[in-house]
DNA sequence: ATACATTTGTGAAGACTTTCACAAGCGGCG
DNA sequence: CGCCGCTTGTGAAAGTCTTCACAAATGTAT
């Protein structure tokens, strides 16, 4: 418990928390360690070990009840709570994102969205205004945002997070196809769609399987 | 040379196809193990060894000249050629992916796009007109489809997905927040941003850092 | 009460990845 | 030509992650 958690860990994390739902849904109490891992590609003795990490949720001989561990999965990963949210881009991925029905409904709040072009700025999206982008750190601090999303061309990413770490933010979730340089305090994810299908082509080249 | 290739092995060869790209356009002739590391986040050693798995492209002394690994690494990654796509749903993420200019640029060719919204079917996009569901089977074979991208509801990824399997695809690019199951010959990449954004808030939670 | 069928939690073993460290190869220079 | 600085390619070591296997805990049935 408490030791280092590994990305692969935290991944199948949001795993189990998404196949909970599910048998939630379905209406049952309790799920082993074998359902769960069931659903989500891994293996029982796996799901035991990363939830072991972090405290031991199950009865022996019954398994975990599936609304405890739902209330725990959301206290670790952390998705208790509303994340305030500027979206930075207002093109076609940043319009994809934001009308994404699982992006509010759990809990990523889109307070702002920023956009350079002048034909946006103040238009609506629902309640929100485009802003411009010098509004950053107005934006960031004025409206206590959590996390920037960025979704804007690779030439201008580096620069956007800069000013975006300046006014204290503390995580990134990056589309530009660009490595992003970020001080070891700021936290950055990408979404490399042409990473994704370079890895289905190398694969499928090499005629492998599996996954 | 011709092990098991790990997952992080081939992020990585995505890595520095870009990085090479970048120093390509800075007009150099080689590289050296330490330049590709320091854009990409890795180690010197750590390039040579995913290098070494495939050859040894390098030059003692000298580096490795751009054009070549380049050209190696295009191979390696099976994107010196043109990949045939179908995209099935036209929604915004569709949308988006559509547009998305590297999309094409890297040799991605989207030459079918299906919706099942009857409002949708017979628009074009560009020259590609958008085509009812059904017609998935057809497009597969008469197109010569090589990769499904699932832009669709969760509620549905999976039947097209069994059907594209059928059909006779070989990878699939799943946008849908589900664990799809396919047989060991088929080839998933799942994009899901919300476990993206999952990652962040955890660590950012534990008040951790470095990425 | 006791036996039994389950299923967890977890050390230890095994598998896989990354880092280290250095011999071997390369080009340039005197 | 031989030395020198540099950089690769690669075994071996260190580190990390996954799987195994089993004692301990739980509820049920008798």
């Amino acid at each position: 418990m408490s030791r280092r958690i590994s990305d692969s860990t935290v991944r199948r994390l949001s795993h189990y928390l998404r196949a909970l739902e599910g048998f939630e849904e379905e209406g049952g109490a309790t799920v082993s360690s074998e359902e769960l891992a069931s659903r989500g590609y891994t293996t029982a003795a796996q799901v035991r070990k990363d939830l072991s990490h972090f405290g031991s949720f199950g009865k022996r001989g019954l398994g975990y009840r599936i609304d405890e561990l739902l209330e725990r999965l959301r206290a670790i990963l952390g998705v208790d709570r509303v994340w305030r949210v500027v979206l930075v881009g207002a093109g076609r991925i940043g319009s994809a994102l934001f009308e994404y029905p699982d992006f509010r409904s759990r809990g990523y709040n889109c307070v702002a969205i920023l956009d350079s072009d002048p034909e946006k700025i103040g238009v609506r999206w629902g309640t929100t205004e485009i802003r411009p982008p010098e509004d950053l750190e107005t934006v960031v601090t004025e409206l206590e945002i959590d996390l920037v999303i960025l979704a804007v061309p690779a030439s201008v990413a580096q620069e956007v997070a800069d000013r975006a770490v300046r006014a204290g933010i503390r995580g990134i979730l990056n589309f530009a196809p660009v490595q992003i340089k970020v001080p070891s305090s700021v936290l950055v994810e990408d979404v490399n769609v042409v990473m994704e299908l370079e890895a289905l082509s190398f694969h499928i080249t090499r005629g492998e399987a599996g996954v």
